[in-house]
This record gives structure tokens, C-alpha cells and sequence, in this order.
DNA sequence: ATATGATATTTCAAGCTTGAAATTTCAGGC
DNA sequence: GCCTGAAATTTCAAGCTTGAAATATCATAT
């Protein structure tokens, strides 16, 4: 039964004696804590940032390209947001952006080939840091975490019904 | 076997066979959902943010008050970040800051009288939403997934040596 | 053709976040 | 009493994030 964590968690100290609470501090603390380290590990060996990752890896899985819109809704951040990222590798020359040949209020965002060569590196530095990050769970503690969350995606997506 | 979830994962689409990488998204969705919900939540009914009701809720529990570098610890962000936050809620009169008397360099924040009653009535909702987010999950789920995160939390504690 | 409502996007102010540099204070050793 | 390195904090530029307002385009009914 290892439960004695040395690190710590948000709000640490007198705990409530609300579970639930307990639960989403210490869901919030291990996703925190893992995201921080990917942000350090992009900003010091990659001179890049997580969500222009993020839009890598979306545009990396969408060769033919994608709408301002449909980055918005992939990345689950707001319009507005996705232009000044967009622009910033753009400005990079990572992304190129593209009039939509069907809609002109769109323009459509593709990965260039330098940013398809960069992100290569990206996604296996990136893969390395979380195997390490979760080397503590075993196969079967993988499963159980995954199958886990995944009842919680549910029980989040009954009131907000985000389509 | 509830499986199909209806929220849209990040990155979703074509996944990799990565399961590492899948958990870590996973985890992430999850915890993004909430944590919008919860600012959302508050942005509208309380007009406060996220930030800092984290330190409200962190003085709540140090009635002695707090040094601005023990709440940098306790919520896992820079100090430069808690400078703002608690000037913006000494600005609001939920908190005062006074000189350490035992240490010139430090000054203590405390949550003042109005502070405290304001923040019983956030405590309040905060909770009502996190109990309604988690409502899909049985008391035997809840256990399961505070379990595992334990054992994530030791695992990323093995190599990121944070005392 | 035009008017109208819907859709896609950009712009912008406000707020959070970080890391590095600067400032102030502390704690010992001389 | 000083000097010096360590520690606590603030300041600041750069970047992310959002929501609301403004633009531009589309689609459709007339």
C-alpha cells in the first residue's frame, strides 16, 4: 500500500473531510505537476511552447489541413486564442495558412515540411518524458487509471452537454 | 463497460498506439473540463477567479497567516504569480498583509473578517460543483481513482526530487 | 438581387504564469 | 562594526487564455 506521497499536494495541511475534494486537489496536482515538467522540458531543450506543441500534434495528425475552427474545438481553447498561436508559427515557419478553396471566411493551417521534421523530434521527446513520468504505474495500474477516467469523462459530459 | 464517452478527448482523432501518451491525455481532458467549469462557475456567480480562490482557500486554513513564499509552495506557482494574486485580494479587502515580525524580509497574509465570510459561501459552491462533476462515479470508483493518483503522485515524485 | 440570420475569424483588454534580474534583509565570520 | 553569501520578495517582459465586440462571408428566403 504505497500512499505516503513526498510530494505535495495543493492546498496540503488540515484536509477537509470532503472526499470529493481530496480527489479533484490530488487529479489537479498530478496533471499540474506533469504538465509543468513538459512545458520545462519543450522550453529548455526546444525553444518551443506546449500549446504550439499542441497545435503541432493536431495539425501532424490532419495532413490535409485544418480550420481555425476545427483547432479550436480539437485543442478545446477559444477562437481568439488559436490566432495568436497559429500566427506565432506561423511567424516560425512551422505552419503555413492557406484560404479555404470552399469557404472564404476560413483559411486552412497545415504543418510545413520544416514543422513536420521539428515535430518528429517533439513527439518522441515528448512520448520519453511521460513513459518515464508514468513508470511508476504498471500495465495493469495503466488500465485500471485509464478505464477510471474515462468514467469520469462521462460523468462530466452528462450536464455539459457539449454536444 | 462504459467506454464511449461523448466529450471530445484533446488531440482526438487518429490516436497513436501510445497508451502512455493516451492516459496522459486523458488525464489532462479531465481535468481541464473541471477546472473551466469550476472558473467559469465562479467568474459568473462570485466574481472571482480560480487564482485566487486558491489562496483564500490556502489562508482558510492557516488562520496564523502566511508568507508570500509559503503560499508560492503551497500552490505550486512562482512567487512573482502569488505578488499578484494577493495584491489584487488585499485591493478587494479579503486579505491583509502585514510585516513578519520575526523576519524583515517576509510580510504575512491573512484572510481579514470579510475574507472569511465570502469564502465560506465559495467553499460551499466549490464543493457542490466538484460533488456534481464526480456524481457518475460510485464511492468504490472514487477510492479506486484517489488510489491510483496516489501511486501516479509517488511516481512523479521518484525523479522530480521536490524535498 | 437583397436582406437576414448564421458562421468563421480577428481584435482587444484583463488576468494568469513564468523566469530572470533587481532589491532588501538576514546570518555569520572577520 | 563590516562583508558576504543566502534567502524572501518584487518587478517586468513575454506568452497563454478568455470572452465580448467587430468583421467578413455564407446561405437562404424572398
Amino acid at each position: 500500500m504505497t500512499r505516503t506521497a513526498s510530494l505535495r499536494e495543493k492546498h496540503d495541511g488540515a484536509l477537509d473531510d470532503r472526499g470529493s475534494v481530496r480527489l479533484w486537489l490530488r487529479l489537479l496536482t498530478c496533471t499540474t505537476v506533469i504538465e509543468k515538467r513538459l512545458k520545462r522540458g519543450f522550453a529548455d531543450g526546444y525553444d518551443i511552447t506546449l500549446p504550439r506543441f499542441d497545435v503541432m500534434a493536431a495539425l501532424d495528425r490532419h495532413p490535409e489541413g485544418m480550420t481555425m475552427g476545427q483547432l479550436s474545438q480539437a485543442l478545446l481553447v477559444s477562437n481568439g486564442n488559436v490566432t495568436g498561436v497559429v500566427q506565432a508559427l506561423v511567424r516560425d515557419r512551422y505552419v503555413s495558412l492557406a484560404p479555404s478553396p470552399t469557404d472564404g471566411r476560413s483559411s486552412v493551417a497545415r504543418l510545413t515540411q520544416l514543422g513536420r521534421e521539428c515535430f518528429a523530434g517533439l513527439a518522441e521527446a515528448h512520448h520519453a518524458w511521460i513513459e518515464a513520468m508514468l513508470a511508476g504505474l504498471g500495465r495493469e495500474e495503466r488500465g485500471q487509471l485509464h478505464q477510471l477516467l474515462g468514467v469520469l469523462k462521462d460523468s462530466l459530459a452528462v450536464d455539459g452537454e457539449k454536444e
